[in-house]
DNA sequence: ACTATTAGTGTGTATATGCACGATTATAAC
DNA sequence: GTTATAATCGTGCATATACACACTAATAGT
């Protein structure tokens, strides 16, 4: 019973394989002292301008309590605005000037990355895309 | 500039399809209190039984103290045993008996979430593989 | 209008991860 | 033998993630 598990458990070559990459898109972005989790969340909310957590918690593929505190963390930054008001519930997000001051510094950083990481992959990028949606979609 | 960022970031690509994975894997695990990261951990001591939590984040393409915390949850279960040595820097792992008890009765558990993701995969899970195997070496 | 259900949110707790540091052991150079 | 270098380890701090739970707003049913 003790063969190799972890050479085929799907968790751990996944896992594996999103730190690696996770770690070099950090790498890039760390001279502005954010995050790849925290870029692309402030990406997406310039681009969806969500009128919900819940709502943008579903299109990114997210947990909704986790987006709850990287958003937070931005909020603190002054990079995105929650709307909080008396007696509603839905948070609505923006990005703020300082927020959008940021992406437009951070945006060729995460491209050279983006560009590495496909480079790296070479013509392999379209099956992994493929295997990508597949899981994203995928009913676990 | 505002264009589709989310979309096309392999970081956000493979963390949301890693975290959909290991979703499946902890729930199957959940009624024996064991995490997939931490029965795969479990396993590749059994398996490798490391000299040195070094070679042990070496072989599982881990951060090196990222292992270390980890081994200490499986420590303080009673899982495994950390040799610490009087003048000894090198922590040897192995598994105890209540270690391979747990591993019996995860085994089963794991199985059917793998069995589950690869189907879900289908023949995707050759091209994945490849995929895999490419990020795992990659010089990020 | 009242009540039951659903939707939306945040927090407590725990694990997972990574980097920067500092500390000690082991080894090589001389 | 002494000193320099490399190997090995742990901790502090911060972010990322998930689940269980509790709370309140909104909506539907009557």
């Amino acid at each position: 019973m003790i063969e190799n598990i972890t050479g085929r458990c799907m968790a751990v070559r996944t896992l594996s394989a999103a730190r690696a990459i996770t770690r070099r898109y950090d790498s890039a972005l760390r001279p502005l002292g954010i995050t790849i989790t925290q870029f692309t969340l402030l990406a997406a909310v310039a681009r969806i301008e969500p009128d919900s957590i819940t709502e943008l918690a579903d299109k990114l593929w997210m947990e909704r309590t986790s987006l709850t505190r990287g958003a937070k963390l931005l909020e603190a930054d002054g990079l995105i605005e929650r709307r909080v008001e008396e007696g509603v519930r839905k948070r609505g997000l923006r990005i703020s000037d300082k927020g959008i001051k940021l992406l437009r510094e951070a945006y060729p950083l995460w491209q050279s990355a983006q560009q590495d990481v496909e480079e790296q992959l070479g013509k392999q990028v379209s099956e992994a895309n493929h295997f990508l949606d597949l899981l994203r979609s995928a009913p676990f």
